[in-house]
DNA sequence: AAGCCTCTTTGACCCAGATCAAGCGCGAAC
DNA sequence: GTTCGCGCTTGATCTGGGTCAAAGAGGCTT
């Protein structure tokens, strides 16, 4: 099993990358210096194993760069995703020892810890933790619900377009570029993740992709390098009518 | 279009049966007193839709008796449920104007309502009520997660063992009966809405239940009366080992 | 630069579940 | 008591995506 790295130098939370969007978005200078007492960083590298499903957890975080994921297996193999994490979403669940997934990190990843119980405590005591910790939740119970009309309803096409559009819109706005006309970038995940988010198998995952290149609504430079030429072109391959912002 | 029914009479916090389970469990006789001032009842038919995805809702409230479903629909008609409202349930979203989904009630209904503004102003003011909604919040995304592995990678006849399972255990629990063994209820839903649940059709669904039944790990009075001879049967017939939990 | 290893693509075939189509059973309306 | 309508079942057939199998394409190691 690979090792964890050790962060070369911790940072301070005035310049986190992550500062208005993560959990603390709403503390104050106070707040932010009394997380900081009970805050450590940590790497791990891709395909490293954060938490395993049932394994206790003595602590809770916020993803400040790289993407890990969130799934569920089955005894006899069969997985599933039931989130992506992204920089500034929250890991763990407060008032719960154990992982009730595994966390696994697709990229390099560096998360910013909470130990549990100070955490915990901090949060009754500072409603605006708790307060932004409630807007997340909310959005991530959204998220999961957009999910579960992809995974019951839609094709294996209107899956890839589907999930294809939710990284080209969370590019496009973590760039501040426009969502919309012409967008390009990296895809953070192997066929097989990809598979496994959209309740498919590699295979077909692989012929839908060739599938949206021969007919011209993505078009690919190596496994990975997507340009998307027309954004509204995918999302109507992706079947919901324009709103969207799963991962807003 | 039905029309709505208007409750006969309103009742008092101290003897609501969700008052230990619902948003309101952690508040004290004050908090109680308070939020009195900004509830009201209303009451639904069977079958009427209690808000329309889009539209603007001006409050939120918890289900006191019945069942609603939340689903959503694409413009070609394809219906996804993405959850299953029972008593004690909250629905609405507190700093949101319209609704995401489509609410409607599948049996008759009872809904105890907060008017919004005030609501939202009194979480602010009010941890209890605002802890309460993040770990009740939690625990949807929880069920969320689960069904999605449901949706994305459970066979028909899985499915259907996993919906008539958590069915079964959230009836035991509710009857305060032992969650194990023998297990009778009935089915809150049309075949067509389990359908729509499991992100199958009717027909499979029919099918599926049949298949159950000849196969002896339930037995069928009518269309909807249900015993389930040995619940731990069934479990394992769902594909989850032992643990669910689900709607605990 | 040869050999591996992992990720990916593509082909051939198969099957679970969708679709299309009757028909049943039971309560409500006339 | 007959008819209607809705929810449900069952059968026949079709098909999207799964399964099994082979091979290409980089990137790393030695």
């Amino acid at each position: 099993m690979l090792k964890e790295i050790s962060l070369p130098s911790p940072h301070d939370c005035s310049d986190c990358p992550i500062r208005h969007r993560a959990v603390c978005a709403r503390c104050d200078a106070d707040e932010l210096e009394h997380l900081d007492k009970i805050k450590y960083y940590r790497s791990f590298e891709a395909g490293q194993t954060v938490v395993w499903s049932g394994d206790p957890m003595d602590f809770v975080g916020s993803v400040v760069s790289g993407i890990a994921t969130l799934t569920q297996t089955m005894e006899d193999g069969r997985t599933q995703m039931v989130g992506l994490l992204l920089p500034s979403d929250f890991v763990g669940r407060p008032g719960r020892d154990g992982s009730a997934y595994d966390v696994v990190a697709t990229t390099d990843l560096v998360m910013c810890c909470f130990r549990k119980k100070p955490f915990e405590k901090m949060m009754l005591e500072t409603p605006h933790i708790a307060q932004r910790l409630l807007e997340m939740t909310l959005d991530e119970l959204d998220a999961a619900r957009e999910w579960m009309l992809v995974l019951g309803r839609k094709t294996a096409r209107e899956k890839i377009a589907s999930l294809l559009s939710i990284i080209a819109r969370r590019d496009a706005t973590l760039h501040l570029r426009p969502a919309q006309g012409k967008v390009v970038f990296d895809l953070p995940l192997t066929r097989e993740a990809m598979a496994d988010y959209l309740g498919l198998t590699l295979e077909t995952v692989s012929r839908q992709i060739s599938a949206l290149k021969r007919d011209g609504v993505i078009q690919l430079e190596g496994k990975r390098h997507v340009t998307v030429p027309d954004l509204d072109r995918l999302m109507d391959e992706a079947g919901d009518d324009s709103d969207g912002g799963v991962f807003a």
